[in-house]
DNA sequence: TAGAGCATGTAAATGGTTACATGATTGT
DNA sequence: ACAATCATGTAACCATTTACATGCTCTA
């Protein structure tokens, strides 16, 4: 239940809507766990359901802002959870199975792909680089600041990673 | 559809049934893409409903072994599928969201969590680096062999990221 | 010939994706 | 008062996970 989770965290944060925190969401933790405006408002009535965020007493109805907050109960669920211990999800890379493929089926098309995900790569780095450069710096003070440059940093050596395997990939099949 | 294309490319490489199939899977490709026999016995419907694998003549019903390989129009497809753009699939990790969450509620449980996944990514890397020293060496000689190898230093340097990585964290929780 | 384990399956629940619908607000 | 856009949804679908069911084969 990882974005239930992600979502609370959200709302400890800062109260909001639906809509601003779809827009919050994707512009932060949404990197490492995106979800689109669907899958928010469903979630945020499973926590509403379960007592762990309330609405703000604003409007209801649809078309009208609902505002949210986390419930004393929804941070002590976010805290529980925290702690819970689970197996890592698994791995999946459709790259390595279209890789596998060209190995067994001998010469194929698979450069241009590989080519387009190195594009998509070189560009969420930059972005990163660029959130790094504008939030942090080498002496993050607070231990919040410091966790939070930790899960960017997490973002940009793992596309820095990608980049360089495919570039080698590239190298492999050009031969 | 990845799984139907890795199921595709392992019975292009040899024949075999369900069960077979499933051990094959979780020993190669099933690193990048892991599937239970679940799946790959619902999947082996499908593909046979689109004529893309075929039954081997032996025997049939449940319970007895059924044996499938690839068909000529089963190989056109998956060279159409290897060469096919498609757009990276969504990163999604729950260690971030927890990261994140401990983040901004202050001192929290995940320590053991963070240990135990770095145990995980331990053996994980230790078995890569076993399969290596075995099926492969610095001087692969056939493209096949390089592509393989490839695939499985993707699988070793990620693992030893996220080894360093959980270091990192635990350092800033120990704080 | 009974039991262990292999091989093939069914069913329900979960979670994510895509397409579409509708009410409210804002700017012209 | 109309169009554009914001905000909130609904519905159908697809893939994955988990739990369970059943038939077959081999060996003690």
């Amino acid at each position: 239940m990882s974005l239930a989770h992600a979502l609370l965290t959200a709302l400890v944060e800062r109260s909001c809507c639906g809509a601003e925190l779809t827009d919050r969401f994707n512009r932060s933790i949404g990197y490492f766990w995106p979800a689109t405006h669907q899958q928010i408002y469903r979630e945020l009535a499973t926590l509403k359901a379960s007592g762990w965020i309330e609405p703000l007493p604003i409007a209801t109805g649809r078309g009208r802002k609902r505002a949210y907050k986390a419930s004393p109960a929804g941070v002590s669920e976010l805290k529980r959870w925290v702690g819970e211990l689970q197996p890592p999800r698994p791995v999946r890379d459709e790259l390595m199975v279209r890789l596998r493929a060209a190995a067994i089926l001998g010469p194929t098309d698979l450069t241009e792909g590989v080519e387009r995900r190195l594009a998509t790569h070189r560009a969420t780095l930059d972005h990163y680089l660029a959130l790094e450069e504008k939030d942090f710096s080498d002496l993050d003070t607070t231990r919040k600041q410091k966790l939070r440059h930790l899960i960017l940093r997490a973002g940009i050596e793992s596309e820095a990673h990608w980049i360089d395997f495919c570039q080698r990939a590239l190298a492999l099949l050009d031969e």
